[in-house]
DNA sequence: CTCCTTCCCTAACAAGTGTTTGGTAGGTTA
DNA sequence: TAACCTACCAAACACTTGTTAGGGAAGGAG
């Protein structure tokens, strides 16, 4: 479909950062053409429309993520490996597509209604599959505890961790898999000393 | 200035739900009205303005939040038994206000640019004051781990909490005070069994 | 009955929106 | 040189946006 050369994707992460940063239905076209050096019309010899940006965006992004979660859930890991694993890589997609992170995690909700972002309901199912599996598998192996809602926890962890991407930089004090490794200490042991 | 009967009351806390479903910018003052049973035109008897009824459904929430939280931490409470109050008091202002806090998690980071919305600024401050002089407290009188990055902490704990907005719905299957329990258990203790 | 207030409607406005059309400078190919 | 493609600009388009102005129905007060 597109052979996307260099210009094309400079625009897109263009206008992912202006989308992150004020969201979607606040960006005008202006302002992305703006912030590329170009005028409003000239970004429709590249894209179709404001929402093309947007589905390739949003696609690009879940598109490396499922290919990263996919092979830590074909690893055969154990439950709590596989959680460790995923809340890492994770934390690795916010590093490499912050903006888009933020803007799946702010627009999601209401574009599942549109026909076009219908994929984005079949990414999230897949999702609380693929978290909700491996904590039930936890609990049922006892590498997590008992009496856990798994529900809940799932919500907690999946908020928790995708939310990150509203605060995090790259360029920040904490690299991904630091700020990985204390959020995982966090929620596997409690902050709260261990008698 | 607003001796708010009801009806003005009513107009706001629908215009709450429409800007927590859709986002204040992508809502028209055409369907606040028209879900409010009236014509768009007809709003500006009751408000000065599409912003004015943001302003007054975020600045009514975080009054009464501050109500709550400023009885909590003047309690004088040890730090373990502080963040427990805080997170039960979070969770019931969710209950009350879920479309308010929804709204506030959503806008508030480009809000705070406005100058009308500079309350906004100040009532992060206070609300980073309040949980990371808690976990601090708790780090030093041993009643949490000595190995915490307390920052990222106090942003895990935020986050969680007010991301629950999104999905928290008040006739669910569990109440306001069993998803604080079930969070402060996970977060406190941890999901790993203790040994 | 008349006056006045409350609450809403009708109809329009100006500004801003995403998008389209036609044109054009510059480089590449033949 | 001629033809062509790429990447953009200039100017406009139809539409939606928040907002305003004037009017009118309903009901209580005098």
């Amino acid at each position: 479909m597109s052979a996307a050369p260099q210009r094309r994707e400079e625009i897109l992460a263009t206008a992912a950062e202006v989308f992150a940063a004020q969201g979607y239905n606040a960006t005008t076209v202006r302002e992305i053409a703006d912030a590329a050096g170009m005028l409003a019309g000239s970004l429709y010899y590249h894209f179709d429309s404001k929402e093309s940006m947007l589905d390739e965006i949003l696609s690009t992004f879940l598109d490396e993520l499922w290919a990263r979660y996919d092979a830590v859930l074909a690893a055969g890991l154990g439950p709590r490996e596989t959680l460790e694993a995923l809340v890492i890589e994770s934390f690795r997609e916010i590093d490499r597509h912050r903006a888009a992170v933020a803007i799946y995690q702010r627009e999601s909700k209401h574009l599942l209604a549109q026909p076009r972002f219908g994929y984005l309901a079949g990414s999230q199912a897949q999702f609380e599959k693929a978290w909700l599996g491996t904590l039930e598998r936890g609990v049922a192996t006892e590498a997590f505890r008992a009496d856990l809602d798994i529900r809940l926890t799932y919500r907690f962890v999946r908020d928790t961790v995708w939310v990150a991407a509203s605060w995090y930089r790259p360029d920040g004090p904490s690299s991904a898999e630091e700020i990985a490794g204390q959020y995982l200490s966090t929620v596997l042991e409690g902050i709260a000393p261990r008698a």
